[in-house]
DNA sequence: ATGATAATGAGACGCGTTTTCAGTAAGCTC
DNA sequence: GAGCTTACTGAAAACGCGTCTCATTATCAT
């Protein structure tokens, strides 16, 4: 695993969004912000941050950046502002062993509404 | 809205699915269940149940068939079954308003593990 | 039964993502 | 620091999922 210039570039991005992202949209804001970078490279660093759990992947198309570390997040469906929250929503573990013999690895979970800046 | 073969045999499908699902296999499942169908009318369904809750999209192109009404997902990441759960510890609305200035107004969440059959 | 029109199906299409492959550069060894 | 190995990159091609088009079919109100 070799640092260059492109992920170190790609990953500080990916580190300063607060909001849901597209490929394509990372592409042109590295490009901007540090020099040349093919589109494919964005494509594989996005697949490493993922696996590391720096990055997650929603449908359509769209990525969101995630601090490691539990947490969920506050999605805006006004203006679609992803935050964090340590704020933790899920039933307990012994619970759901007990009512459906189901034994819980990890939880992900995402509340929507309105943020403070769109109320 | 008409009521159609396709829909019916569609909709019956949908409900019966115990694990995330594409939509080229329930295409093949409806074609095997009860005659002819075209794959655009299965994505048409899929995005019409969808806006009924009783389809959810995950990533890379799965669906999941959900009962109306509030609950989670339980997902074995051993054999892919999905199970249904009433039971749920969101946070507080009021908490999460008073830490984050954000006015949830729903929530998903999803709890991975390994379900009784594969324990 | 008849007509209006919603729904379907086959295939074309669009576009996001992955793959290919030759060139480049990171970083180890001496 | 020079040389070498090989991981990484980028441009373009290939791929594939999902949507759209449009002629045909089928539902359902009258």
């Amino acid at each position: 695993m070799r640092t260059t210039r492109q992920r170190t570039l790609l990953t500080e991005l990916v580190s300063k969004q607060q909001h849901a992202f597209t490929a394509e949209e990372l592409w042109t804001a590295a490009r901007e912000a540090g020099g040349p970078v093919g589109l494919a490279t964005v494509y594989r660093t996005l697949a490493l941050l993922e696996t590391d759990g720096r990055v997650r992947r929603l449908d359509r198309g769209r990525f969101i950046a995630c601090e490691p570390g539990h947490h969920h997040h506050l999605v805006c469906t006004s203006c679609g502002a992803v935050e964090e929250t340590e704020l933790c929503s899920a039933p307990p573990v012994t619970e759901v062993r007990k009512r459906h013999g189901f034994v819980v690895q990890h939880h992900e979970a995402d509340l929507y509404g309105v943020c403070g800046k769109c109320a």
